[in-house]
This record gives C-alpha cells, sequence and structure tokens, in this order.
DNA sequence: GTCTATAGCCCGATAGAC
DNA sequence: GTCTATCGGGCTATAGAC
C-alpha cells in the first residue's frame, strides 16, 4: 500500500534493538544518542521524530519486553495442568530466553532493580511474578504447594529460577542452562512443595 | 597527632556516604561531581585530592562494601556447627542489613547485576556467594545437603534468600523481612537438602 | 592540602533546508 | 518525513590562589 521508499516500521525496529542492545551493555545514562544514531543507522531526526525524547524510547523499549515475556509465558502454558508443570514452564522459558534470547534476558532483569526509569511505573516487571503467584495460590488450594504465605512461596520458587539467569547471564555458570534446568527446577519446587 | 583542624578520614567517610547513597538513589552515571559535593559538603578539589577520578571513587566504595559483609558473615559465623545454622546465619545477615542498613544492601544488589563498573574486577560480587558454595560443599560430604551439583545448590539458597531482599528493597514486600525470615529459610533450605 | 573558578568536551534536543 | 548543523547547558577534571 504505502510507498516503500522506507519503511518507519522497520526503522523503529532498528532504533529499538540498537538501542536496547546498548542499554543492556552499558547502562542507560552511558548510552548517548549519538551512539544510538551510528548503531541503528537511523538519524537523529528521524529517533526524535518517532520518539519524544530518550526517555521515552527507553519507556517503549521496556512496555515492548515485558508484553513480548507475557504473551510467550501465556502461549507456552497451554496445554499445562498440574502446578509444577505450569511454573516448570515458567522456568523453562526464562532459561530459554537466557541461552536464546540473553539480551532480552538482561534486560528483563535490569528492570527488575530499578536501575534507571525511575519514573515509569513501578515494578512494571513483577507482572510475571504475579502470574506466578496466582499460579501458587491455586496450587495451595489444590494441596499441590505446601501451605504458607503464597508471597513467599512465588518468591522462593521464582528465587531460584531468576537468580540462575543471572548468574548464566554474567558467566559465572559457565554451561547452558538447559543443563542445569531439571536440578535447578527440581531445587525450585521443592522449595515450595 | 597531627592538627586537628580537619581530619582526612572523616572527610573521606562523608564523600563515601554521600556517593553511595547518590549512587544507589540515583545510579551512577547520573550523579555528578558538584551532587557529590553538595550532598558531602567537600569540595570538589578535596575529592579530586582523594580520589584521581570519579571511577576510583566508586571502585573503592565497591571494595569497601564487599569487605564489610565479608567482615560481618564471618564474624556471624562464629561457633555456628551445623550446614543448616551457617546458612541461616548467611540469610539472617542479608535480612539484617536489608532492614538495617538498606543503602548498604542495595549496593551489594547493584553490583551484582553489573550496572555499573565495567572496568572493575569481574563479579566481585560473588565472593560472598563464594563462602557459602564452600559451606555447602562441606555440607555434602557431611550428609546434611542433598547429592547434586553444589553450585546449583548455592544458586537455589542465594536465590531465595537474595531476591526476597531484592523485592522487600523494592518495596514489593511490606513487612519487614524478621517477619518472612523464618518460612523464607525453611524454603531455602528445603531447596537444597 | 584545600579552595574557587573555569577550560574543554560532549550531551540532548531543535531549527531549518530539502 | 528526514536530514545535517548547531545551541545552550552541564559535565569531568584541572589550574592557580591561598
Amino acid at each position: 500500500m504505502s510507498g516503500r521508499k522506507i519503511d518507519p516500521e522497520k526503522r523503529i525496529r532498528q532504533v529499538v534493538q540498537a538501542a536496547r542492545k546498548l542499554f543492556v551493555e552499558r547502562g542507560y545514562y552511558s548510552v548517548s544518542i549519538p551512539q544510538i544514531v551510528k548503531a541503528s543507522g537511523v538519524s537523529t531526526g528521524a529517533i526524535y521524530n518517532y520518539f519524544t525524547n530518550k526517555e521515552s524510547l527507553a519507556l517503549y523499549i521496556h512496555e515492548q519486553a515485558l508484553e513480548e515475556f507475557k504473551s510467550l509465558y501465556s502461549q507456552a502454558l497451554l496445554g499445562k495442568q498440574t502446578t509444577h508443570d505450569k511454573l516448570k514452564t515458567f522456568a523453562e522459558l526464562v532459561f530459554d530466553i537466557t541461552e536464546n534470547d540473553s539480551e532480552m534476558m538482561e534486560y528483563m532483569l535490569s528492570m527488575q532493580h530499578g536501575e534507571f526509569l525511575q519514573s515509569s511505573p513501578p515494578l512494571c516487571s513483577t507482572e510475571p511474578f504475579r502470574m506466578v503467584q496466582q499460579i501458587i495460590i491455586r496450587g495451595m488450594e489444590l494441596g499441590e504447594v505446601r501451605q504458607g504465605n503464597y508471597f513467599l512461596s512465588a518468591v522462593s520458587y521464582t528465587g531460584v529460577i531468576l537468580r540462575a539467569a543471572e548468574l548464566r547471564l554474567q558467566g559465572v555458570l559457565a554451561s547452558p542452562l538447559s543443563e542445569s534446568s531439571e536440578e535447578l527446577i527440581t531445587n525450585a519446587w521443592a522449595a515450595i512443595s
């Protein structure tokens, strides 16, 4: 339909990809617009045409990453019945993203501890965490999860999984998470069952 | 001994305290030297006399925090015999610092995921983690900890504890960790025993 | 040793041609 | 819509008086 000279959506994706990579690597404040211009191949003027300023670009990236995770998790949950399997699905998704889209996982983890974007809605990052909470509440009702404070159980399960992902991204864990997946999931489940 | 006009050590402490607080609150890159000057009451010239540049100041804070944690943990470990008690001591120290010196704990957690200080020795933050690893290795030998990959067991135990501290600092966990301490320690221990 | 003042640089954001 | 050139501002680090 539109003239095929240049595709705005494609260029927005270029900017977002380049910016997210740079933000993850060096941190929000140490990344300059000129660097994003160079890395994305999109000019300053165009960037400021798409986004009102640097912060709004970061906010866009933030929301997009969150939405993508939610969508992937919802998809992966289809057909899973037991509490154990639903939580295992969470763990495996986290491990899969960590190995195959590490940039995205690093971004998810950076978002969690609020280093940048102080003006963004506080703790967006907890939305996946909320999903896990709901699963655990239901699991307690069903007697599949040990009785207790559901919040603390969610903290415990996700703590095991997310810390493994974190250490893997930092290079402390040398081998792929797929090799450790089974044992980590066993540990996380043992913490709450 | 020295003339008591001004005490350099005291002023260094002022700078370090003010800078650490600002770094934690706003992030390394968004804190300027003039802001540290204002917050600490120490002039630019004096700061650059004590530290060669902004990065070396951050490095000093980094090392000092690590040393303090190690020292506190070693102290608290005295007299603890079982693996369970040694790990519980770790957890309680983390919870105690989180509640009573939250700035310090926030700093410890920021250090962990390498947001700033890219030129610092990679993952200094893992030294407390190494101590936990050693305890777990010994615990497996003694049969107090379930057999398995000691590294993954350390990840699992500390994951539960540190994620709880993180969420508490973010305000997601509303009540003091002392109230949840027992249940969290139970969960963390269940993950590996 | 410590201060103030400022040099020199690079940033985010914009103006104006196309 | 998109570009390049540039402005005003704030930064790190230093120079030079005391």
